[in-house]
DNA sequence: AATTGTTTACAAGGTG
DNA sequence: CACCTTGTAAACAATT
């Protein structure tokens, strides 16, 4: 029911249910979780639709958050002051939705009790989550402007497809980084700059294109720079129709890059102990920066810089 | 007090 | 038609 005075496609309900909105948030992180706040933060910047009844929307929200048992819930550590815990997706969701798209999901997600591919007590997922954010964060920082070795990592973990369903989250955050040229780079993003990751994740975009209306992308809200989103970008033909895949390399792969999603032999250099060479640079690490909760005029986290480049990177390097 | 998280209940719509 | 998923409301507890 659309209504009244309100005509424009970026006010239209956005045609992802809640779980996908939360999934997309929580993969568009750097850590692959993110507290409550930032999720709503993330949802509100690239969906206009849900600028408003932000009490009804929220309050789903958080009981979707509760109820399914795709999201666990990571406590903070000391180091981690706020509100609430950060949330993140069960690691062996992965292939919740059809094709990767956040469009459709495949079925409920239950845990088991005889999962054996990850951790199953949302105590071990969180414990093994926040040992891949540390790695994550350590490797970036080490690596500097060649591939950390997460990518190595994912290649074994997520290795699926090339193909990167047009509503698969690399391909709906990529948008952060794009630029109407091609340029690949986030006005409110410095850092970013030093990143050529992101040409290349662009490059993957690039090439699926049409205009997704209920989305903006945080550089379009958040700077006086808009940018142009009508010739590129998902290869929709119409409202959630997404068009023939342009390769895809198998029908069920999963495509919703989880790389947090272990494999029972595919983590050779990740014991479960990885503290061991983490434990020293811990303080730098913190999932989230102190200060980006509340604020309101630095959207540029350092998680939205670094937003999905070693996955989106890794699509490229497969390819 | 506000935010965050859990739980129950119900309705609507889709699917097999 | 039964079942499932999703969205919404609401009550309530816990936390900051």
């Amino acid at each position: 029911m659309p209504r009244p005075g309100r005509n424009t496609y970026s006010d239209q309900k956005p045609p992802y249910s809640y779980i996908s909105l939360t999934a997309m948030a929580i993969q568009s992180s750097q850590e692959k979780m993110l507290p409550l706040s930032e999720i709503y933060k993330f949802i509100m910047d690239r969906f206009p639709y849900y600028r408003e009844n932000t009490q009804r929307w929220q309050n789903s929200l958080r009981h979707n958050l509760s109820f399914n048992d795709c999201f666990i819930k990571i406590p903070r550590r000391p180091d981690q002051p706020g509100k609430g815990s950060f949330w993140a997706l069960h690691p062996s969701c992965g292939d919740m939705f059809e094709n990767g798209s956040f469009l459709r999901r495949r079925k409920r997600f239950k845990v088991m009790k005889s999962d054996h591919l990850a951790p199953t007590k949302p105590s071990d997922a969180a414990q093994y989550l926040q040992q891949q954010a540390k790695l994550r964060l350590s490797a970036l920082a080490a690596s500097g402007t060649h591939l950390p070795q997460m990518s190595t990592y994912n290649l074994g973990v997520s290795q699926t497809s090339t193909f990167k369903h047009p509503f698969a989250i690399e391909n709906i955050i990529a948008r952060e980084y794009k630029m109407p040229g091609g340029l690949a780079f986030s006005t409110m993003q410095p850092m970013s700059a030093a990143y050529p990751l992101h040409n290349q994740l662009t490059s993957v975009g690039s090439h699926i294109g049409t205009g997704w209306p209920h989305m903006y992308s945080s550089s379009m809200i958040d700077t006086t720079t808009p940018i142009s989103m009508g010739n590129s970008d998902y290869s929709v033909s119409a409202y959630g129709v997404p068009l023939k895949p342009l390769c895809h390399g198998g029908q069920t792969l999963p495509a919703i890059p989880v790389p947090i999603k272990p494999t029972p032999t595919a983590l050779p250099g990740l014991p479960t102990h990885i503290p061991a060479i983490l434990s020293n640079s811990s303080p730098s690490l913190s999932p989230t920066s102190p200060q980006t909760g509340t604020s309101q005029s630095s959207p540029a986290t350092p998680s939205e810089t670094l937003t999905s480049t070693p996955t989106a990177l890794l699509s490229v390097a497969v390819h």
